[in-house]
DNA sequence: CACCAGGCAAGTA
DNA sequence: TACTTGCATGGT
């Protein structure tokens, strides 16, 4: 039985909510010096391990072309060698190149982007090939700082096994569950992501399940 | 060795 | 709409 009533839901959002952050306490996500930094970050982790972005981004800094004036005039085969430890990286490199062209497009600057209604950003995000929901919302979330919640693999995961939601949600219908319920404020919605993100890495994984010291064990 | 990891797009029916 | 497949490295 899914969640029943509209207090229900909110209420049980609220108590995950704070649940977790009593247990991990404040996550400070994204890591990243610039919100640009985040943008690239968006496309590297898609499908993929955190750690194996750090080193992709770690490689881009350590060559200091971590912006969109050097990495447009990087080559895509050279791109492809230094992100390579993110996996995926002809398709992500080829993305990144969109990406670029995407940002110039609009004057190459992130006050630029900010402007922009977020629904009518959001669609233009979703336009780019290699930019996806969770990419788009990952973007306007933690980027660019738009109340817009992230749905990711472990926020699923957690809402089928706590009753929320089926284990075949769509994405819309799974963000609507937390935007329509929640205070709409970017910070919240960064913070509670980043804490489903940390309760996926260390509970909600598919073969480690249910564990005794899961913070919302009984709920 | 087998399987999983914070997706996305293109194709099929 | 609902499902399948390719993409690729790194960790367990």
């Amino acid at each position: 039985m899914i969640a029943p009533t509209l207090k229900h839901r909110k209420k049980k959002l609220l108590l995950i909510y704070k649940k977790l952050y009593n247990a991990f306490g404040p996550r400070n996500w994204w890591p990243g010096d610039s919100p640009f930094e985040v943008m690239v970050g968006a496309i590297l982790t898609q499908n993929t391990a955190w750690t194996n972005v750090e080193k992709a981004i770690g490689n881009l800094k350590r060559k200091k072309i971590l912006s969109v004036g050097k990495l447009s005039r990087v080559n895509l085969k050279a791109l492809k060698s230094l992100i390579k430890p993110s996996g995926f990286y002809n398709q992500k490199a080829r993305r990144i190149k969109t990406f670029l062209k995407f940002l110039k497009s609009r004057g190459s600057k992130i006050g630029n982007l900010k402007k922009i209604d977020p629904g009518t950003l959001r669609q233009d995000l979703l336009n780019i090939n290699g930019i996806g929901k969770e990419t788009a919302d990952s973007i306007l979330l933690y980027a660019l700082e738009k109340p817009i919640f992230v749905v990711d693999a472990y926020t699923k995961r957690m809402c089928s096994r706590h009753k929320l939601c089926n284990e075949k949600v769509e994405y819309d219908t799974l963000q609507a569950l937390f935007m329509d319920n929640l205070p709409q404020k970017h910070s919240l919605f960064n913070e509670y992501h980043a804490l489903i993100v940390e309760l996926g890495k260390r509970f909600c994984k598919t073969r480690k399940p249910l564990c005794s010291e899961c913070p919302l064990k009984g709920i």
